[in-house]
DNA sequence: AAAATGTTTGAAATCGATTGCAGTCCCGTG
DNA sequence: CACGGGACTGCAATCGATTTCAAACATTTT
């Protein structure tokens, strides 16, 4: 009452006429003390209004609460439901989402830096790719690391993603169904572990069919200089897999004020199935990732490797083909 | 070497022949220490691989280094690009960005309690109008609370906002120049404050004109049902303004598929500009919201309030008019 | 030459919760 | 009746960095 500052621990042990070792048995472990003591204690911190002071029992318990998510860019919305999923999954086991984006000005070493250190963080998800590891798990004691969506070739962290590689094969496949021949394929970065693992996917299921790669980085941008790519060519492909949905739309839309239209004049397929998509016209044939899914299952590796236990080194989820309006018949 | 765990202040100090006083003082005011112990004290650092334990400090100097962020719908693009400029103006200042959910399944209030607490947050960024703050402030020593994009009614928390009113009036004066009389809005949730604001704004515009309102939420469901409803109408207005680009984009795939065009039968304004609509065919006209500006506007203010300075009640962006291929004359 | 001022540095208290250890009390058993 | 064993509880150490205070020494100033 005549404090300014709020209520400790050792505030309402005065109160109760107890010792703070009790009353911080009866907020952690209860069961320990006897239950005339336990109610006087909790009667305690209800008139106190007392609530825990988080830095030091993170001190004390040399723990953080905190798991950072490391987003190659956040202002990509693919990466907002994964995100998402994984939020409230770890909120639901105590901890908070840290989210940090790698593309910082100083480029991805210095955020990665940053948050490798177990006084920050309790884990991390690295959802980049990229990310110069270097000489990493050197005798430094790191938080426990895993990747999502992405991974790191040659490097032994536990791994949470889509099955790209199924993702590419399913959707050349169903190209290859409707009878198209000459695929396109608008790429992802050259060295991108999605981008490799969807285009051995598509290459897979080819089955001595044609294929030709025009350039990518996922963006919009990339979708429409496809789509000039595509229409300068003598000889086009008659269907076009897009490895990202962004890139699709880009490349519809471009054609679509060209005058040409879907599929009557080529045949779409995307890959995410971002919730837009589904409501264009025509409504994108695409692959899906769940992608709350992948954040809530990160958020559960993670969380198992901060309890210390050992984890699958590799998670997979299935992708899924969504038959919409963008993909028919070879003509 | 022989330390299973890291190194500590005192071990570097050890290292270094001083004490832990002057480490600490080294790495946070060298100024007051000499320079030869100074570079000695650095030496050590590296030699012994130092890192600071942020749990150790936070509880010293009464604070947790982060500033959390309020999200209604994490799942939600638009919101992106603004924890993305917010994210890196705070990592600059040396603060982490936490975010969470207010939709957890227990609903608003159980996520804004946890967090109201200068013991896990030195400031809180509330996107969401809609929490229920109820006897908030009462004594409690809160941290730091400012409203971003949203803001509640009555409450005084600073904000930091688009001017929404004038962006629903430049949309609507927009297609008044068009020479439309009758124009339609889709809208957001009723009780929504951007709602009311850009509402507010479309009518002032309206000079006389007559305005019919679809219902909405800002969702690609919404803008779909609003393509229904208005194709329903006998007497449909000739331009529709919609509270949000997704709507606009539903709306405007759904009259495609019936086989209607913007502009030519309906002109169709958005509101938001996200990425994806310019690359969309037709391009939408939209009113562009600086989204990375109310990020990083958003993280000033609520650093400024950390550091205790007074801050402007109202931080206003001004809105822009995009315009593109999907509004006309009227016909 | 004495006093006043300034510069560096270290000792020790502090932030607030957790937990190993030991003491107290009460019960049941031999 | 004495003793072993539980059940509770408190003392005090601990987590690791920051900061106040004062000591120790150097440098001016009168």
């Amino acid at each position: 009452m005549a404090m300014p500052g709020r209520a400790r621990l050792s505030d309402v042990a005065r109160l109760a006429g107890v010792s703070a070792s009790t009353v911080s048995r009866v907020l952690s472990n209860p069961g320990l003390v006897a239950p005339a003591t336990r109610e006087a204690v909790l009667a305690a911190v209800m008139a106190s209004g007392y609530r825990m002071n988080h830095a030091a029992r993170n001190l004390r318990k040399q723990r953080t609460g905190c798991v950072v998510a490391l987003v190659p860019n956040l202002g990509n919305p693919f990466f907002a439901k994964i995100l998402d999923g994984m939020g409230r999954e770890l909120a639901a086991a105590g901890y908070d989402l840290l989210i940090a984006d790698t593309l910082e000005d100083a480029g991805r070493h210095r955020t990665l830096e940053r948050f490798l250190d177990p006084s920050r963080a309790d884990g991390i998800i690295l959802l980049d790719g990229l990310v110069p590891l270097g000489r990493l798990g050197q005798g430094q004691d790191l938080p426990p690391l895993i990747t999502a969506c992405e991974w790191i070739e040659g490097a032994d962290l536990p791994r949470v993603m889509l099955d790209n590689r199924e993702g590419g094969r399913i959707a050349v496949a169903h190209l290859r169904d409707l009878g198209h021949r000459h695929i396109g394929v608008i790429g992802g970065p050259a060295g991108n572990v999605l981008h490799q693992a969807r285009l051995a996917g598509a290459r897979a299921a080819l089955a001595g069919g044609r294929l030709t790669l025009f350039p990518g980085d996922f963006s919009l941008a990339a979708g429409r200089k496809a789509a000039e790519a595509w229409q300068a060519m003598p000889d086009r492909p008659g269907a076009v897999f897009a490895l990202s949905d962004e890139m699709a739309c880009a490349f519809m839309a471009s054609l679509q004020r060209a005058g040409l239209a879907a599929p009557r004049d080529v045949s779409i397929i995307g890959f995410d199935d971002i919730d837009l998509v589904s409501h264009l016209s025509p409504a994108l044939t695409t692959i899906r990732q769940p992608k709350r899914d992948i954040g809530r299952q990160a958020a559960r590796v993670i969380l198992a490797r901060i309890e210390g236990q050992e984890v699958a080194p590799v998670t997979l989820l299935a992708p899924r083909l969504m038959l919409r309006e963008t993909t028919g018949p070879a003509g």
